[in-house]
DNA sequence: TTATCTGCAAACATTTTGCAGCGAG
DNA sequence: CTCGCTGCAAAATGTTTGCAGATAA
């Protein structure tokens, strides 16, 4: 399954990968695609994207080190980026109002050029 | 239903917000919870956030500019916080990339001082 | 009457879990 | 044999929808 996933630039549902799978003759099941996602996400060895409808996209990132996306809200295809200036500021501002154990979620949806 | 939602600082989850209501002695249904809730957030009356098990969390909010959120991820309490750079940052990458219609989503989740 | 709103229950979609079977060590 | 992984099916969760009755204009 990791392979699918290796190869796609996209964020991909649990679902969509799944559909990925039988297409290509694999008989994987549901269950084990939810599972090993889980797993993989707790490894952090992929980053998770909840989407609208309250399900979740996977997708296997590159860089080590902390990042945000810019999706596609067309295609799903995700540029990976870096923001030193929003991890100081989501810093400062909990540090403001004295919140501590701090984590944020920042991503940036738009259409590609592609898809425009 | 809005009386509950304008007296709560904190964002409730639609189920939060019926049970409250059936507790105060309203016999509303869940349905109708979910049907009010959608039509606020649709209207931009009340802002939107989902948690991580696809449920969403609703709060009236005071500012009537764009802004986001510091939640303590412990009992719910939300502070507004307005973030300049951060608009102007996402606006940035996305333009950087050749991304139009723009559009992003940022929380900061802690745990506050009362929980602490 | 006509249109809107409500509650209930059923439907839906996504994700999780229980359980039995299979294969590697 | 034992352990872990798999698939299937059932359950759990959160949300939406169809429908009939009540309410208001």
């Amino acid at each position: 399954m990791d392979e699918v996933l290796d190869a796609s630039e996209d964020f991909l549902t649990a679902q969509e990968l799944h559909g990925v799978l039988k297409e290509k003759g694999h008989g994987v099941g549901l269950a084990t695609v939810y599972r090993t996602l889980q797993g993989l996400a707790d490894d952090g060895a992929v980053d998770v994207l909840r989407m609208g409808g309250g399900e979740a996209a996977y997708r296997r990132c590159s860089a080590e080190t902390h990042h945000h996306h810019l999706v596609c809200r067309s295609c799903g295809a995700a540029i990976e980026v870096a923001g030193p200036a929003v991890e100081r500021w989501t810093q400062r501002v909990a540090d403001e109002y004295g919140y501590i154990d701090v984590a944020h979620t920042v991503e940036i949806f738009g259409t590609c050029p592609r898809c425009a």
